[in-house]
RNA sequence: GCUCAGAUGGUGGAACUGGUAGACACGCAGGACUUAAAAUCCUGUUCCCGUUAAGGGAGUGCGGGUUCGAUUCCCGCUCUGAGUACCA
């Protein structure tokens, strides 16, 4: 029979399901080997061709795993908590549940059609009790933890207790609020209850903060940052204001460090390294106090704390990363919002320090961060002393200190900043050269080169003798210190939402008894905390989250719950850890396992997520490592980011009449400049290869039932352009109809066929006739004319054993580097050699089918039985062994090339040396013939590569 | 602005460590089969000059450089995409 692919298809699917073929437990006796997907959000668009890109890549390396001997965990499942579902609720009153059920419902049966050897027996569903539930609970071990930067790591809050009891507070090394308390043993212990758990609650890795939102009064609701827009709501367009709130928060900033080092320890890809690290944004650096003029004692007693400084009435503190550059610093900026302003604002300066703010407040709205040209400031009246030169510098305000960065105050060296350089012309301030070598006239120069001028104890220095210089000098003053700042904000871990988890908390005492509240943990057996049932996905009247309108949902019937809900990344970032034991209820994973599977080995997914689940969930990992739930401290070693999958839109060119008018007649895409023309979008399914389907379009639409059309050769052609993929661009490509059409084999192989995994590309359809006609050549293999199935059990031949060998060797090469693209070509190259040699021996064909298997499972299994071998058994047999003896060539056909233009061939064995192969060259009359009577001043001789004569 | 990635035929792309640029596939053109079409098969297909052929020249975004030899390495630029945003 010919290559009939929908039976075929349907049958193994069928037959891998029922025998659970890639249902993986823990083998000691075998390598373990996990293979990830990004945790998907089943959307009711359900999916395009762009998401199975990705599973794809990494289901064949799942499946070239298992035949590599290797016990391969390759699971599936949803982030099924999150906003469309809810917005999805709002509108239609349905249950998000329920249409999350069915989106996954559609999901799978997507992701089925394409063959994918998941282990769905361990699918997680993160808005599933029994899921979230462990989310809860790694909830409750942060919120009964500390970071403790002495031992470097996370310790039970019980640790903490204990030191507070022992001793003062001022000797505990902890990442904590700027605000906590200075304790003294005696001072701890006379606490009352409430009063510990308060100041406790200042150390906790997740705690409640004071945190500005996006609040739109219109919608009830918090808005994220892209959905305002220049300060209207982007739906419905309704004013946003800031509003401050208590949010739960999570201290990822206490892991900033470990996440910055980790990095170096993973094999991702560079950009996306980079974007963390940018993200993480450490500066060294230090922190440096000016005394503020006519003000004694310049020196408040304080404690140093882990937050950003502190600002008192007597001194402005700066966070600098160029200490070194003190004796340069001209005038002071601080931030408009720098609750400072006030205080410095002299009466004459007043007017104009208002005006500022004023100006500010209205920018900020709008433009203050599109404006990076207009220098703005004003002078508050004030000064400030340089702690090392004791000089008399201004202090200012300007818009580009950003209250919420370092202490919102900058020290400006005009000679080597260019912001501050071009403040200091616009206001007329000194611009003092500092450095030997720096050049100043046009504009700032951070050189670091050269020897200090004008700098005090530090003239005649290099930079980092400076910089400790400095140092040490501030420290002895009690004037600053060496400091290392990071960008990287605690995590905000609530939403005014209703589909997302319930946070395990309520508030004692309870708002009726008149108390303002502390956080408490529920038991952890009264586990899962259920979301519960609302009559609506709305905010309740007094603006409080729709978890507000759930009736007598009480802890213990008399305390509040805490009503906001986790964020959509909660779920996802431990689910890998689910996965190795995704039906425990005695733990979020049994430890056995997780000390089997470890980590994940191969993570495939968009770059999307660079930023905000991939450092989470690495911050989650180091917090259960450091309370011994797990042993390794990056769960991600080696992440792949496969490239988007845009749309390509195809368009049809209405005829317009000479008013503009749209008439009925369509022309062309190469006619299309002889007439006044509209592009309309035309669906993309009923254009093959730009070619339209006149049929299929009159039937589209009524309007066009009457359509003409001016043809080239016969033919209506399609213009197309690159858009996003979207309905409303009549691009999107459903990957069922493909395999209707073709099959999921040749989806699967096309999708790898399309180029680079990592490179972005627009889908086009044009070219998978391609690998349809491959596969149908692979049948034909082990046919015959009449499609009888004829296999020969002759020795194989050297050249077909050559052909073999060298596919085994490609795609081994090739899958290790994920470069299934050209392992496509390279399979095209084999069946096409084997073709012509007219071959149909088992010894050959067998191994094929193997290493075709994780690309083509289905019509490999279906060959894999024909050739007389058990079913199912393809998916763990051992990868063929690549022989190089096949390969070995006696001679070489070398180019031959004069003066490194290549001119001709020569045939010559592989066994002459470079000296020998000279010899014959310059003898050989096809050759010296391009000599054009010059002798060879050099010859070039690579063995089996290339001969080179220079004339 | 900064950081990163990229630019190769009509199209997707290949060339892995500096060694025959354009593999493989699509499309296109011509041919075979067919009453015809589809399907299938065969041939050609980077561009320019050369009627054909023989042959010659140019050529991997642009301009330089290193080298016997550069798509590959170095310097400078242009454009495209992504991220980030006055980060002190």
């Amino acid at each position: 029979m010919d290559y009939q692919f929908k039976q075929i298809e349907k049958d193994w699917q069928k037959f891998w399901a029922e025998n659970k073929t890639f249902k993986a437990e823990v083998d000691k006796s075998k390598p373990k080997f996990y293979v990830l997907d990004m945790f998907p959000y089943p959307s009711g668009a359900g999916l395009h061709v762009g998401h199975p890109l990705g599973y794809i890549a990494s289901d064949i390396f799942a499946r070239y795993k298992r035949l590599k001997g290797f016990n391969v965990l390759h699971p599936m499942g949803y982030d099924s908590f999150g906003l469309p579902a809810e917005q999805y609720a709002i509108q239609t009153g349905q249950h998000p549940a329920k249409t999350t059920e069915e989106n996954i419902n559609r999901y799978r049966q997507q992701l089925d059609n394409l063959g994918f050897s998941f282990d769905w027996s361990k699918e997680v569903r993160t808005s599933s009790p029994e899921y979230y539930k462990w989310t809860q609970w790694i909830f409750m071990q942060l919120f009964d933890s500390w970071y403790n930067k002495d031992t470097d790591k996370a310790e039970p809050i019980s640790t903490l207790i204990a030191k507070l009891e022992t001793i003062p507070s001022e000797q505990i090394n902890a990442v904590c609020d700027e605000d906590v308390l200075s304790l003294l043993p005696s001072d701890w212990n006379a606490f009352s209850a409430e009063e510990k758990q308060a100041e406790l609650l200042k150390y906790r890795l997740t705690f409640l903060k004071e945190s500005t939102v996006n609040w739109c009064a219109a919608l009830g609701t918090v808005l994220a940052n892209d959905e305002v827009k220049d300060g209207f709501s982007e739906r419905g367009g309704h004013p946003v204001e800031q509003k401050k709130m208590m949010q739960w928060s999570m201290r990822i900033s206490a892991y900033a460090e470990r996440l910055l080092q980790g990095l170096n320890d993973i094999d991702w890809p560079e950009p996306l390294k980079e974007m963390q690290r940018n993200w993480i944004g450490k500066s060294v650096g230090a922190m440096v106090r000016f005394g503020l003029e006519g003000v004694k004692g310049s020196v408040v007693g304080s404690r140093k704390t882990a937050g950003n400084g502190l600002q008192t009435s007597s001194f402005i503190e700066v966070f600098t990363t160029r200490v070194d550059t003190l004796y340069g610093v001209s005038f002071l900026v601080i931030a408009p919002e720098h609750e400072l302003v006030a205080s410095l604002t002299t009466p004459e300066q007043k007017a104009d320090i208002d005006a500022y703010i004023l100006a500010t407040k209205k920018k900020s709205e709008l433009d203050r961060m599109s404006d990076v040209k207009t220098v703005s400031g004003a002078f508050t009246g004030s000064y400030a002393i340089n702690p090392l030169s004791g000089e008399k510098v201004p202090v200012w305000i300007a818009d580009y200190v950003l209250a919420g960065y370092g202490t919102g105050a900058v020290m400006a060296v005009p000679s080597g900043d260019q912001r501050d350089y071009l403040f200091a012309k616009k206001f007329d301030l000194p611009i003092l050269q500092i450095l030997d070598s720096q050049k100043i006239d046009k504009e700032a120069d951070p050189t670091k080169e050269g020897k200090y001028i004008n700098s005090g104890i530090i003239n005649g220095m290099g930079y980092q003798e400076a910089t400790q210089t400095i140092i040490s000098k501030l420290k002895e003053l009690g004037m600053g210190y060496g400091k290392i700042n990071y960008r990287m904000r605690d995590a905000i871990f609530g939403r005014q939402r209703y589909w997302g988890e319930p946070v395990p908390v309520y508030f004692k005492p309870a708002r009726s008894a008149g108390g303002n509240g502390l956080p408490y943990l529920i038991k952890e057996e009264e586990l899962p905390l259920l979301l519960p049932e609302v009559d609506k996905y709305l905010p309740t009247e007094s603006g409080e989250p729709p978890l507000g309108r759930a009736k007598d949902w009480k802890y213990q019937d008399e305390y509040e719950y805490e009503l906001s809900t986790m964020p959509g990344w909660a779920g996802s970032s431990w689910y890998w850890y689910r996965y190795m034991d995704a039906k425990n209820d005695e733990a979020f994973a049994d430890i056995d396992k997780i000390v089997y599977w470890k980590d994940v080995d191969l993570y495939i997914g968009g770059n999307e997520h660079a930023t905000g689940h991939l450092l989470y969930s690495r911050f989650w990992n180091k917090f259960l490592k450091d309370l011994g739930y797990v042993t390794e401290e990056e769960p991600f070693k080696k992440l792949i980011n496969q490239g988007m999958i845009q749309g390509r839109s195809n368009f049809v060119y209405r005829v317009n009449d000479a008013e503009g008018k749209g008439t009925n007649q369509f022309v062309s895409y190469g006619l299309k400049e002889d007439y006044l023309t509209s592009a309309l979008h035309v669906d993309v399914n009923i254009v093959e290869n730009d070619v339209l389907d006149i049929e299929k379009f009159k039937a589209s639409r009524e309007e066009y039932a009457n359509a003409e059309f001016i043809l080239e050769n016969g033919k209506y052609l399609c213009g197309s352009e690159v858009e996003k993929m979207s309905k409303s661009k009549f691009n999107v490509v459903n990957p069922d109809d493909l395999v209707e059409r073709y099959g999921a084999d040749t989806l699967r192989m096309y999708e790898m066929f399309l180029g680079p995994l990592e490179q972005s590309k627009p889908w086009n359809t044009n070219g998978i006739e391609g690998v349809f006609k491959f596969l149908r050549k692979f049948w034909k293999l082990f046919h015959d004319e009449n499609f009888n199935f004829s296999v020969s059990d002759d020795a194989p031949s050297k050249v077909e054993l050559k052909a073999l060998h060298k596919i085994i060797k490609k795609v081994e090469d090739d899958i290790e580097r994920f470069s299934f693209n050209t392992s496509v070509s390279s399979f095209m190259i084999a069946v096409n050699e084997l073709t012509d040699l007219k071959c149909n021996k088992r010894a050959i064909l067998q191994d094929l089918v193997i290493i075709l298997s994780p690309y083509a499972p289905h019509i490999c299994e279906e060959l894999w039985q024909l050739l007389g071998n058990k079913a199912g058994t393809l998916s763990f047999v051992p990868y063929p062994v690549f022989n190089p003896e096949y390969l070995i060539e006696n001679e070489f056909d070398y180019p031959v090339s004069i003066n490194g233009k290549t001119k001709t061939n020569i045939n010559l064995p592989l066994t002459l040396e470079p000296k020998e192969v000279e010899e014959i060259v310059l003898k050989e009359e096809t050759i010296t013939k391009y000599f054009d009577g010059k002798y060879p001043k050099k010859v070039i001789v690579v063995k089996g590569r290339i001969i080179n004569i220079v004339l």
